[in-house]
DNA sequence: CCCTGATTCGC
DNA sequence: GCGAATCAGG
């Protein structure tokens, strides 16, 4: 995949929109994330909406310097881009909405233990991406357990989400055949 | 381990 | 310019 002008304007949209660089490679497609970083830092918008870097941190990366004969200058980069508006806290518009409504009664579909369910915000390519609970509620979450990358779900909810039309139905009708 | 962004440098 | 490899960190 190349950089169209598309596809750039999206990298700018989902970057400043605060999604990770995993996030944006995945919507993107065919991309890794290091492309998208390494795209981020060539269009020179790096550094978004983040508390202020205290003490700058001494990066160095790869072995220092292994091939360098007498001259290899490497301005280490002009500062530039150190110039950000006061201290912006990072949000996500959709959890906002998610959460300003009321928290009345929170209709949990199934139990899934509280370290394993993640928010619009912890989902990646393999978190299951299952929701549960009233998305209005206070108590909405997706399920988060671990899926295959690419697979949106977990094994679980795998099943029952690609789990045919018909068999769904002859459950049903097994489950209402026993009853009677 | 999972993930994050930052950086370097061969291509 | 591109992005894998690597780094430092949460």
């Amino acid at each position: 995949m190349s950089w169209t002008d598309e596809r750039v304007e999206l990298l700018k949209k989902l970057w400043t929109d605060g999604l990770s660089a995993s996030q944006i490679a995945a919507e993107l497609g065919g991309i890794t994330r290091n492309a998208v970083i390494g795209k981020v830092h060539r269009l020179g918008l790096s550094g978004r909406a983040k508390a202020v870097a205290p003490a700058a941190k001494p990066r160095r990366a790869r072995t220092p310097t292994p091939q360098t004969p007498a001259a290899t200058p490497r301005p280490a980069q002009a500062p530039a881009a150190q110039s950000r508006g006061a201290t912006a806290l990072k949000m996500d518009p959709v959890e906002d909405v998610a959460v300003e409504v009321a928290p009345e009664a929170a209709p949990v579909a199934e139990i899934v233990p509280m370290t394993e369910r993640a928010t619009i915000l912890t989902l990646t390519e393999r978190t299951c991406k299952w929701p549960i609970g009233d998305p209005s509620s206070q108590d909405f979450y997706f399920c988060g357990r671990h899926s295959d990358p690419g697979v949106p779900y977990c094994a679980h909810h795998c099943r029952i989400a690609y789990q045919p039309v018909n068999d769904r139905r002859r459950d049903k009708d097994k489950k209402q055949l026993a009853r009677a």
